[in-house]
RNA sequence: GCCAGAGUGGCGAAAUUGGUAGACGCGUCGGAUUCAAAAUCCGAUGGGGUAAAACCCGUGCCGGUUCGAGUCCGGCCUCUGGUACCA
């Protein structure tokens, strides 16, 4: 062993052992038990940043540990590689997006093996390719034959000047960021799947995830967003053309009686009836138009809207409402109605305040206390005022009279609503899967047949910055159907589709007579341990669970969710901001392997912060970090030179002998428990630390039995850090004279015999103040520990001319003596 | 706006079930080693206070529950993620 702690040559040496022994690569094994650990695939942007080489360490970490636990373990790789910065980036470089997504994956993939991540490279799944996204056209051509698939008008940014759809991204302050036009709001035909119809479905498996962080679970039911209320029908004083009524929905319709005003979007139907004979409404709907789709900026928009002169009839009394259309009303949420009770919506008041519309107050605090209903809508639930026959209820009472009121006068009735959308996935660019579905000529659509799949992406394109080269060329949509013409679909898949269901695949990646291998899919799922970052919280992870749905009802999967455990990692950041080119705050993970190898990177990102944690990067931990793996490694090599270990016999060891036996079993029994229950490697790390500190001050390296002990504590501080820092702790091990690596070494076990100690520190408080600190032997009893506590001296200095009124004892622990 | 988080020394953090606030690391200061420096090793390090102790204050802010609150409850402030076409 040399002295000194080469990292380039150790970590050379060790990744070439795993290549020349296939250690990551994975079968299945029917006989043992498995462990499918995932990480969230990158989209191969270029090169690797620190947020890769943490979500990536923390797999590892995991994978490696559960690999030590005798378990067979799947930790697979891939790209997910549509999306739309392909596009940019091949408008930028003149270059093609398969080309540049190509050339990234490649660049990216050595330095995932150069960090020394355990993937099984055998699987790799490239989302971009025919073999992957055949597939997922042929998945939706089958839920196309289940009823779950539709085409509807939707909303899309739409930049007059470049006559092209822009995503939200690429508007700037509601300009195109390329053209700088004003971008407006365009109604196009776009296919949508089904997510609402397993709403319910999403929700309740909620439950089934007890290893799910809370907070994405509620984030979840919050973006699904179930609600009941009533479905309620206004009907118009006079007929707009074919149009006699239109519905709204509310969860208040304790609240009914407060409606003052009600308001439509501009892109609905009636609005669009009136606006034809309308010329002041019509220039307000187009104004409406020159806004942004996003949800924020439509909740912090100004409130504008416009009275439309119509009134319509209030569902129980029949009294004349105002019609109104609003801007922060939207066709795709709901009806495209909303009845408004300024008294008890904030939003309504705001809007009726704006446009002196009446406020009127029906809802009173239940508590009896005053409101001033004229600074602001009340919006607690509470009691019925100004509401005749309905006076005096309550919210509940409110609720079930006022509906059955509404049903039975055939105006209403109580219904279940979902915030929850369904889920649009075309888009109108070039660099994603092709939608498989053909126009005929006659009219219709239908999907493309299984044996005209895949319908392929073109790779050797030209950008022109403006349109899709599928849209450009009137060639590619033309296609053949017994004989027939029929023209394919231009749109692609929003690139959620691919991320939905690659963990699958994964399982299977090779298998070309089908989307999965049912087999593998039932050997290998659900995923054991997902790890990727909290911004996919809803999206990514609500499609994907959807996406599992629709497979297991084809047969495909068997399992009812596809992640048991998640894992959702912080964000990387240097001087307070997240790391980003455009704020120049970068750390290139290359350059720090170069200067410290990758054990110190891997150990560094560890260490920092517990992992879903956001991350404080750090030039000098990254160098104590090093420093550690300097220390342990000279450690290990003048451990190895001062002689043989011998035999350890508990019971003979001198007292510091103990000591050190102690720390080790306590640091291998609290360091088992950090990464396998409470997933924080950073109090893992510094256990071990602790453990090492031990080691330079209790260290007898006199005689063969000390020796032992220290060699006892070495070669459990190589095996706890062994899923950390591989190549090391492999070299390290092997010095020790081990045959095979430390991953296929059984994770060291604790001897309880080691953990006995005779006597344990107890806090003494006076009042909840620390003023003592008692030895006291372990488990003593309760008045033991009373009578050693009041015979402090200083104690007794606190409880000198006091009465004491209590004294509380925690065994083994503290005890408090109440006194005044 | 709405939904979900976070806030503890000079810095990253720890405190796992309501029981010693600051483990571990960084930085800084002092010392050893060295011709000198780097590296390395040893020691100190929340603020106030003391010769040293004792003691007092201290976990974003205001209030509450409790023998005891960083931890639980109510109300704020600031920051972060998501907000359906960035992935």
């Amino acid at each position: 062993m040399e002295e000194q702690y080469h990292p380039e040559q150790v970590e050379a040496q060790a990744q070439s052992y795993w290549d020349e022994h296939q250690t990551f690569k994975v079968v299945e094994d029917r006989s043992r038990e498995k462990f499918y650990c995932l990480s969230m695939f990158p989209y191969p942007s270029g090169k690797l940043h620190m947020g890769h080489v943490r979500n990536y360490t923390i797999s590892d970490v995991i994978a490696r540990y559960q690999r030590m636990q005798g378990k067979n373990v799947l930790h697979p790789m891939g790209w997910d590689a549509f999306g739309l910065p392909a596009e940019n980036a091949a408008i930028k470089n003149k270059t093609a997006p398969a080309k540049w997504t190509y050339a990234n994956t490649e660049a990216m993939r050595a330095q995932l093996k150069q960090l020394g991540f355990g993937f099984d490279w055998s699987r790799e799944v490239t989302t971009c390719k025919p073999d992957y996204y055949k597939w997922e056209q042929w998945f939706f051509t089958r839920l196309y034959e289940k009823g779950l698939v539709y085409k509807k008008m939707s909303t899309v940014n739409w930049d007059p000047e470049d006559q092209t759809v822009l995503a939200n991204e690429q508007v700037v302050d509601g300009r195109g960021w390329r053209s700088g036009a004003l971008v407006e709001r365009k109604e196009i035909p776009q296919w949508f799947i089904k997510i609402t119809d397993y709403a319910d479905e999403l929700l309740a498996d909620l439950d089934k995830l007890p290893h799910w962080p809370e907070q994405v679970k509620t984030m979840q039911r919050n973006w699904i967003g179930k609600s009941r209320g009533v479905e309620m029908r206004f009907d118009l004083s006079e007929p707009v053309g074919e149009h006699e009524s239109f519905e709204v929905y509310t969860t208040r319709p304790d609240t009914l009686m407060g409606v003052t005003y009600v308001s439509l979007a501009a892109e609905h139907p009636i609005t669009q009836a009136l606006a034809e004979n309308n010329p002041e409404l019509a220039t307000f709907v187009e104004q409406c138009k020159k806004q942004s789709v996003a949800e924020a900026d439509m909740a912090n928009m100004q409130k504008q809207g416009m009275d439309t002169g119509i009134k319509a009839k209030h569902p129980i009394t029949g009294e004349p409402v105002p019609v109104w259309v609003a801007n922060y009303v939207l066709m795709s949420y709901g009806s495209g109605a909303v009845m408004a009770v300024p008294a008890h919506d904030e939003r309504d008041y705001e809007f009726a305040r704006n446009y002196q519309l009446p406020i009127k107050q029906v809802i009173a605090p239940a508590n009896g206390e005053e409101c001033d209903i004229e600074t602001a809508a009340f919006t607690e639930k509470g009691v019925l005022i100004n509401s005749g026959e309905y006076d005096g209820l309550d919210f509940k009472g409110a609720f079930e009279v006022i509906a059955q009121a509404l049903k039975a006068a055939n105006q209403g009735r109580i219904t279940h609503n979902y915030r929850l959308r369904d889920w649009g996935v075309s888009r109108q660019r070039y660099w994603g899967a092709p939608i498989p579905m053909y126009s005929l000529p006659e009219g219709g659509e239908i999907p493309v047949p299984a044996d005209k799949l895949p319908i392929l992406l073109p790779e050797d394109v030209v950008m022109d910055g403006v349109q899709s080269p599928l849209k450009a060329d009137p060639e590619w949509r033309k296609d053949e159907l017994d004989g027939k013409p029929v023209e394919r679909e231009t749109d692609t898949f929003d690139t959620f589709m691919e991320s939905s269901w690659y963990y699958a695949r994964y399982t299977c990646p090779q298998y070309d007579k089908g989307m999965l291998d049912p087999e593998a899919t039932a050997y290998w799922l659900p995923v054991d341990q997902y790890v990727g970052g909290i911004e996919h919280a809803i999206l990514h992870l609500l499609y994907a669970r959807f996406f599992h749905k629709l497979m297991r009802d084809e047969g495909l999967v068997s399992c009812p969710e596809p992640f048991e455990r998640l894992l959702c990692q912080g964000m990387v950041l240097k001087d307070g901001a997240k790391m980003s080119k455009s704020k120049g705050n970068t750390v290139d993970p290359g350059e720090l392997i170069d200067q410290f190898g990758a054990d110190t990177v891997r150990l560094f990102s560890m260490f920092a912060a517990p992992p879903e944690q956001s991350m404080e990067w750090s030039d000098s931990g990254v160098e104590g970090a090093h420093r550690f793996l300097r220390r342990l490694w000279k450690t290990v090599h003048s451990h190895l030179q001062a002689g043989e270990p011998g035999q350890i016999d508990q019971d003979a060891l001198p007292d510091k002998q103990k000591d050190l036996r102690r720390k080790t079993h306590e640091t291998i029994a609290k360091v088992s428990d950090d990464y396998g229950r409470r997933q924080t490697f950073n109090t893992a790390i510094a256990a071990v630390m602790e453990l090492m500190n031990e080691v330079g001050k209790l260290s007898d390296r006199a005689n063969p039995e000390g020796l032992a002990v220290e060699r006892e504590a070495l070669e459990a501080a190589v095996l706890l850090l062994a899923p950390i820092v591989p190549h090391l702790t492999q070299a390290l091990w092997q010095a020790m004279g081990h045959e095979g690596i430390p991953l296929d070494a059984p994770w060291p076990s604790v001897d309880e015999a080691a953990l006995e100690r005779s006597a344990i520190e107890v806090v003494v408080q006076v009042n909840g103040k620390v003023r003592d600190k008692i030895q006291a032997p372990v488990d003593a009893p309760r008045e033991d520990m009373e009578k050693l506590a009041r015979a402090q001296p200083n104690v007794q200095r606190f409880l000198e001319g006091a009465t004491v009124r209590k004294v509380i004892v925690v065994p083994n622990k503290l005890v408090n003596i109440v006194a005044n």
